[in-house]
DNA sequence: CGAATAGTGTCTGTAAGACACTATTCC
DNA sequence: GGAATAGTGTCTTACAGACACTATTCG
């Protein structure tokens, strides 16, 4: 703060001189439930639109971006945000069309966020009601790159407030890619996991099928990923089988080589 | 807007409730000049930060936030943004710390943007001055995941406004990684181009000297990457050789399979 | 016992990188 | 002619995916 003639400036600079506009963050916290992705989405208690579902968020205050994301995280969730093991969260893009805001302008920085299953939200939030969607039963339209079939049970014509099913068309996309290239999937899991548990992960955010034998390999050939924890399992599969080793995630933040998703050759165009 | 009860709510509601924010656009136009990485930095010609080096941008006003970095974009090349052919142009991320800009709390979305050599900056800008730099004599402090040696030239210290550096250091992975997985290496060469000028662009981008032989293979091999203009060079190199056949950037979007950096795998920690 | 699961072995096709080599053009 | 460059051939190694198979555990 020692550049000449900048304090004098600052004096007489009004920050009510410009149109207002208002900056927000929202959120798009995914986790996996009974072998299915869920997206948590708040019911919106005020205008506008009202009693709509919406991407949890809110606005901006005197700190970091990231950090007002991870403040409304927790505000819905009651989950302390970002501890190590814990919910990892990390900023999407911002999405900034004039109109998508019927108040005023707002800018919204958009985050996603993935968890291992948490209980269900109730206490302690804002909100009328959040609650965590099956993103395939969403309806969600199909994406550029994904060739999702839309399963949108009748009736369950979830539309998003504001511009929230695009920022969740696009936080699905990144989710997705995420685990090919990170570790990230282990974020979905507890701490100690099974090579099937982590499998599950990626099975439900990509939304296929993957060959058991190939994945484990592929697993614990890949340096860093995870690394075992010298236990196994309490009891084999409740419909059988042995019992399974036990990992924890290992100390790589990138996947070398990648776990690729399969046939994705065609979507080049 | 057929929302019940919206209507009265948005007539009381006051904009300038809130305390000031402003939301700004930052653009890093990457291009390649004598087979070097440059990229575009304007001379402040206002305060806060008046005569230092920063990435070109300003406030957004009521147009989209893409509309925003390519206006200003056009106004300090005097080139049309997002043509076919043109310069491409992307979202990065959003830089918001409180404290960034001493005015008062400054949103910035920055954009990245690649183009093929223009002319130099000078007409029609805003700012004071504006230049192409060699990214490699910047001194840019090394990135986590690049292994970029500190090549700075004493007095060439450019420290830039703002948090422009580390914009500028995100914008350039994102570069270096988008020339992986997308066929954007074209966006840096003109409409017809040789498989040279082609490594040239991933040799400057990565800084780092590519196999002739395999490169050439790999870009025909990738589908869509490139097609046939069935022509050839009027002449051959400068320094011998034969004349090169002429490609046009093919349809493909994503590079299946992708060109990797090499020797990234130490890289996962 | 039968079914389901954990984990391993093996084979095939593809791809990346190293190296060598020819052909063409400029100076 | 000599040097530089365009483009191809070939070999080795690594990896993804298909398939088969064994071992273990639950009900």
């Amino acid at each position: 703060m020692e550049r000449p003639g900048e304090a004098e400036y600052l004096e007489t600079y009004d920050p009510h001189a410009y149109p207002a506009v208002a900056v927000s963050v929202d959120i798009a916290l995914f986790t996996i439930r009974d072998r299915h992705l869920h997206v948590l989405l708040v019911k919106r208690g005020e205008h506008p639109y009202k009693g709509e579902w919406a991407l949890p968020g809110g606005f901006v205050r005197d700190e970091t971006l990231e950090a007002a994301a991870a403040r409304e995280l927790t505000s819905e969730t009651g989950v302390p945000c970002p501890g190590p093991g814990g919910i990892h969260l990390e900023q999407l893009g911002t999405y900034g069309d004039p109109g998508r805001d019927p108040r005023m302008r707002v800018v919204s920085v958009a985050y996603v966020a993935f968890a291992p299953d948490l209980p269900d939200p109730r206490e302690g939030s804002d909100a009328a009601a959040a609650q965590y969607f099956p993103i395939d039963e969403l309806g969600l339209p199909e994406d550029v790159r994904g060739r999702r079939s839309i399963q949108q049970a009748p009736g369950t014509s979830t539309r998003l407030a504001f511009d929230h099913t695009r920022i969740l068309v696009d936080a699905l996309e990144r989710c997705r890619s995420k685990l090919e290239y990170t570790p990230l999937a282990a974020s979905f899991v507890g701490e100690e996991f099974t090579i099937s548990e982590l499998r599950n992960v990626y099975e439900a955010v990509w939304g296929e099928q993957l060959h058991a034998g190939n994945f484990h390999r592929k697993v614990l050939s890949v340096p860093g990923f995870v690394e075992s924890a010298e236990k196994t399992t309490e009891r084999g599969g409740t419909r059988g089988g042995p019992r399974a080793k036990l990992y924890r995630v290992g100390d790589a933040h990138l996947l070398h080589p990648a776990l690729l998703r399969p046939g994705r050759e065609d979507e080049v165009r």
